[in-house]
DNA sequence: GATTAAAATTGACACTGTCAAGTTGCAATG
DNA sequence: CATTGCAACTTGACAGTGTCAATTTTAATC
């Protein structure tokens, strides 16, 4: 009985497999990732993949998962900043976290492509192991919004609405405004200049929800 | 010199290419999309297509184009039910118009995912007739926002605001919560009542957004 | 050292997009 | 009308893709 999982000829080639596809995307695009490339640039053969992922699928899946967690950390060190500025209020922690969303579309706007493109992930197909860690990542990721938004509702109810309207609001602008060649969103007349800031967008939020004061500062988390 | 455009052989293979890409989408999802099944659809051989469309990125544009039709077409739809209704001020028209276009994410979501996938379509390896025709269909779904959005804003930077806001709002809540199968946004505890509505979402936003009153009825299209 | 099971390789298959060459059929020209 | 010309379409091939079955290699165990 093994004590420490110490897989035979290459040593970890699941991780492997990762990194490669996460280098992939970020150098040849979101629609560039191939089985057989990830094979190849992790010292494989096209078929060794299939004994750690179910299929493509699952490589995708694991690839996305691992993006969240860069992305996560995006949001969680504009936190910080925004803490060390002393910008603790709820409007504004949101507000960081949002800038942190947008940066991490921008500054790794390939893989947030990958990450967010509708793919029929039938959870069905997608070994255990991939399934758990995106779901563990990815809920990770929310949870940063979440505990941000949490002092804005004070029902159930009411948070699950604010949460709502923060995640729409900043994901319609990463996806339509947040990569300079999106191809989405409205046909810019090639004047970047014209794109308002998220921040300009945030502001036209009613922040004063629901009669809770979103600009106490300190800590309201109950 | 031909008065009227009869095509030789099949008719309108165009056409026919880009009502069984619609089809196909329809029928089997966004990823199902293939030349060649298109092409057996409409009943011609593998390489037919290859006269009419540069590739099959210039396929994939064409169905997007011919989809904004159906989709603006939606938002015109729920905006004159909104008129029917006398709902007619600034705020009610775009509220109306995101109705819409929540309402065509639900009905055509395998479409929907298709068009607003981002795709990279180097605008230069699209043929003339195509790119023009996504131009032009896309920019008039556009139009139907923007329309709507004018009395919103006195300055044009205060319009792009304005249109950045909304676009955002719905589009990012069109992708997280529009399709109950998403595999995108927040991780769902299975359950579906707790998904706000889109109205209840757009409820947030400040629509006294500069100084001009949304509330104001009429038309005050300058 | 022999056994055994996992890890990885090799080879094959159907399917994809794209290209080159050949065929068909319509339309304008003589 | 016969001929020429050209666009529409077909056929065949090619490199890649994901996936599967059969085989070989490797590492841990008895």
């Amino acid at each position: 009985m093994t004590q420490k999982k110490r897989p035979h000829h290459h040593g970890n080639l699941r991780e492997a497999l990762i990194l490669a596809g996460l280098e992939i995307v970020r150098s040849e695009g979101p629609d560039a990732l191939t089985l057989r490339k990830c094979a190849l640039r992790a010292g494989v053969s096209h078929a060794a993949p299939a004994h750690h992922f179910n299929g493509v699928t699952s490589l995708r899946t694991a690839i996305i998962a691992r993006g969240h967690r860069i992305f996560a950390q995006s949001m969680r060190d504009a936190l910080a900043d925004a803490a060390n500025r002393s910008a603790t209020s709820p409007k504004e922690q949101v507000t960081a976290i949002c800038v942190g969303y947008i940066n991490f579309a921008q500054t790794h706007s390939a893989l947030f492509k990958f990450m967010f493109q509708p793919h029929d992930q039938d959870f069905t197909k997608i070994d255990a192991v991939t399934s758990d860690e995106i779901r563990r990542d990815a809920g990770r990721s929310y949870e940063v919004l979440r505990t941000a938004c949490h002092p804005l509702g004070t029902t159930e109810k009411e948070r699950a609405q604010v949460e709502a309207t923060i995640w729409s609001m900043v994901h319609g602008y990463a996806m339509l405004f947040g990569d300079a060649n999106s191809n989405l969103g409205p046909p810019r007349p090639d004047r970047p200049e014209s794109i308002p800031a998220i921040t300009d967008v945030l502001a036209n939020l009613n922040w004063s929800f629901l009669g809770k004061n979103a600009d106490s500062k300190g800590n309201s988390q109950e």
